[in-house]
DNA sequence: CTATCATTGTGTCATTTAAACACATTAATT
DNA sequence: AATTAATGTGTTTAAATGACACAATGATAG
């Protein structure tokens, strides 16, 4: 069975895709799932395809159980790419014709508009695995990914740019962060994101001023220095100023 | 020539549409253009398919050229409308099952994916026109806009939404206000996007401080009342501002 | 086992921004 | 010429932000 026939049988919607921006932290850096092309070697964001009965929510979170084994993982769509240009060469095709199919015959060697996600997940739980293209998945530091395939490079751009304005309206590290974190571990996340360092003190009392902090008695021993306090979300607080929004800006 | 063959010849892509949110100010209201259905009279937004050469802005931009007579108009893509069930009881079949053609046969008899735009236009430029499924096109204030097809309904409040955000973080009025304006109409056109009242005072400190107002020395007169100054935007400062982003919200 | 180091915990002060409010001015109307 | 209702231009107060200082402490080095 070539990957053709398989796609026809499973009834995609023709010229739909959608690719996910993953962000995970981890060492204090943020980092994004990328998978790396069979044959020419070339990285990628995770993507797919929408089935008949799904909505665009549903096939992303399909896709991204395959490549993390995750389940209700925080989802965001930001923008649809939709050059008609911008799946002209598509290196899944070129995989084809180097393992010797037909590139017409191919199912996907045809226009895509593409609809971006960007999804924060617990780096430690998530199992990266390759797709049928791949031969490698795997998390890679912003500041060390280069040339993407397409335009994955500008989508994962846009995704970042959507990331940082969230922070001005909504709350972020649950999704990030395990579930006990330190204050430093907090803003080193908000620092990496946006950018630029922030500081310790003013940062602080910003975050506590959200409401969404529970401050634990227990400390975060092993460090060099002085254990830092643990705190946890106030899921209640925090899904309440997701919806409510905050105010502010960094 | 029925529709069908039409839709076919023309070749736009399947399973995908785009819906438009166009708003424009006149009266002191905000204002939504609106298409009423031919055959069931219901309303719904202007909204049409994409060539296979083109892009979805592209798109947006020739369905409202074709709406309103007016290019270059501000666009913004704001969210994807799924939903499997959206396009389930769509009107626009209906209308084709009134006027004796087979349903089956319909090319837009189909699961449609919606990409949503909200558009900002000079109200007093625009030449509202309908399209082949309705009889009328017109602006409704946006109080007196109830139900609508589809999804249309949250469709139109998610770009609502997305404008009010839009504020925290670029200017507006330059697409929807004429020309000269005077500070009590931004003002004006703020609190009806916002839904709530600002202080007049305060309003003007804040907008003045954003570096993107001329004032003339021009009053605007007739009013029966103190004649207020006459502003325009400084284009080169406010392309800035829609760049660079602004500051604070509102 | 004590001193050192680097980091965390907590707080202050000055500046900027936002919110609430007051009074003089003026174009049209009576 | 007086009236009216809106505009022009402030001030005063409170809140948020930015810059900065010093004590406390867990691990490490001697």
């Amino acid at each position: 069975m070539n990957q053709d026939s398989k796609f026809q049988r499973e009834k995609f919607l023709n010229h739909i895709s959608l690719d996910c921006v993953v962000f995970g932290f981890h060492d204090n850096q943020l980092k994004v799932l990328l998978l790396r092309m069979k044959f020419t070697k070339e990285w990628a964001l995770p993507g797919g395809f929408v089935l008949e009965d799904e909505s665009l929510e549903t096939a992303a979170t399909r896709v991204l159980k395959e490549r993390t084994g995750l389940e209700d993982i925080f989802l965001k769509q930001f923008k649809v790419f939709s050059d008609p240009q911008r799946s002209k060469t598509n290196p899944a095709v070129q995989d084809l014709i180097d393992s010797g199919a037909d590139p017409d015959q191919a199912w996907f060697n045809q226009r895509f508009i593409s609809v971006g996600f960007y999804a924060l997940v617990d780096f430690s739980k998530a199992e990266p695995t390759p797709d049928s293209f791949s031969d490698l998945c795997a998390w890679k530091p912003l500041p060390e990914i280069n040339k993407l395939i397409l335009d994955h490079r500008q989508i994962l751009n846009k995704a970042l740019e959507n990331l940082r304005m969230q922070l001005n309206y909504q709350p972020i590290g649950y999704n990030l962060l395990p579930d006990k974190f330190t204050m430093p571990e907090l803003q080193k996340l908000y620092e990496t994101i946006l950018g630029k360092e922030l500081d310790r003190r003013n940062f602080q009392r910003k975050m506590l001023s959200y409401g969404i902090l529970n401050k634990l008695e227990e400390r975060k021993t092993g460090g060099a220095h002085k254990a830092p306090f643990l705190f946890v979300f106030d899921l209640e607080n925090y899904q309440k100023a997701l919806q409510n929004g905050l105010y502010g800006g960094w």
